[in-house]
DNA sequence: AAGACGAAAGTGGTTGA
DNA sequence: TCAACAACTTTCGTCTT
């Protein structure tokens, strides 16, 4: 892997401290997530078309012990030197090889071509190995099941990582999802409802918490206006004003309040774009903080003593 | 001129008969 | 299977800074 950046680009601290769980990298001094989806492996990552996408793919992610097999496969005649056998031997090694392509079963290859392509989709996002474990454990069980027939392969692969991180709580929102692997967003939702309810797999519904971080460090927001902002949020569950709302566009809107209360203002425009939704949600959830949570009262009091504008 | 606000109409998904 | 429904988006006009 390429060398790591050891001082924050932001502040220029060292004091860096890595998230193995949800894969980021944060600058404790600046607040910055510093190494979330900066990788560059040099390689080609676009896919051009759901058919050409195979030939042209260039490798699977670096390095991973996520393989079709567990890696306990056999392939005949990797290494041998057939010069050294005789006609004998040689024809055997022929049979043998011809005999395991055949009972290398639909699911197999399947499962090779899919796991490269989960690899791939997975370090672009920098998930956590927890994570593309068992995103390929479901795969593989959807595959077992003949769920993707009648799916596109690549859409299977996105459901099943989109189940796995929110299974792990390392929410990545279908955009990033879909940007990652070229699935359509809705497709993406679709094949990962129908696989998580046909293999039973229950799923918590995602703490908007889980967000803050990501969004406040792509809006350089203060580490204090972070904490504030999730506690806004406990507020907010407490009042039941979570359930049944996207969870982004929850976490959106107690940062844009957050950062207000701590002159850190950011436009609705900018943290709408980062979290991947639009102004207009921010407004109502920003309304319905405000009305629930009484901190109009607060703002009113900053606004006297104009520390915001 | 840019940002915030809100109304109105449209979209995609869920639910319940 | 269809219609009602809630959440969210898009679009657009108005107000504020």
């Amino acid at each position: 892997m390429a060398d790591y950046i050891k001082k924050c680009p932001e502040c220029g601290g060292i004091n860096l401290f890595w998230n193995k769980e949800k894969g980021e990298v944060i600058c404790k001094d600046c607040g910055l997530v510093v190494e979330d989806k900066m990788v560059d492996f040099g390689q080609e990552w676009r896919e051009f078309d759901a058919e050409g996408g195979d030939k042209r793919r260039r490798a699977g992610a670096p390095t991973t012990y996520t393989q079709y097999d567990q890696g306990l496969g056999t392939e005949v005649g990797g290494k041998a030197d057939l010069s050294k056998l005789g006609a004998k031997s040689r024809n055997k090694f022929f049979r043998l090889r011809k005999w395991q392509y055949r009972i290398s079963t639909a699911i197999e290859r399947n499962l090779k071509l899919a796991l490269s392509e989960l690899k791939r989709v997975a370090s672009y996002l920098k998930l956590p190995r927890s994570v593309e474990e068992e995103s390929a454990r479901i795969y593989t069980l959807a595959v077992q099941r003949g769920l993707v027939r009648g799916r596109s392969m690549e859409s299977v692969v996105a459901g099943a990582l989109y189940a796995a991180c929110r299974r792990h709580e390392v929410p990545r929102t279908l955009d990033e999802l879909s940007e990652a692997s070229g699935i359509e967003k809705k497709e993406i939702g679709r094949t990962y409802r129908f696989v998580t309810r046909e293999l039973g797999i229950s799923i918590l519904p995602s703490n908007p918490a889980d967000y803050i971080p990501r969004f406040a460090s792509a809006l350089k927001i203060s580490p204090e206006a972070q904490s504030k902002s999730i506690e806004i949020l406990e507020k907010a569950q407490k009042e039941e004003l979570t359930s049944g709302r996207g969870p982004t566009g929850i976490a959106a809107a107690a940062l844009y309040v957050s950062a207000l209360l701590h002159g850190e203002k950011r436009t609705q425009r900018e943290v709408a774009d980062v979290a991947g939704v639009t102004e207009v949600t921010i407004r109502n959830r920003y309304k319905e903080l405000l009305e629930e949570l009484k901190l109009d009262r607060e703002i009113k009091k900053l606004k006297k003593k104009k520390i915001i504008a």
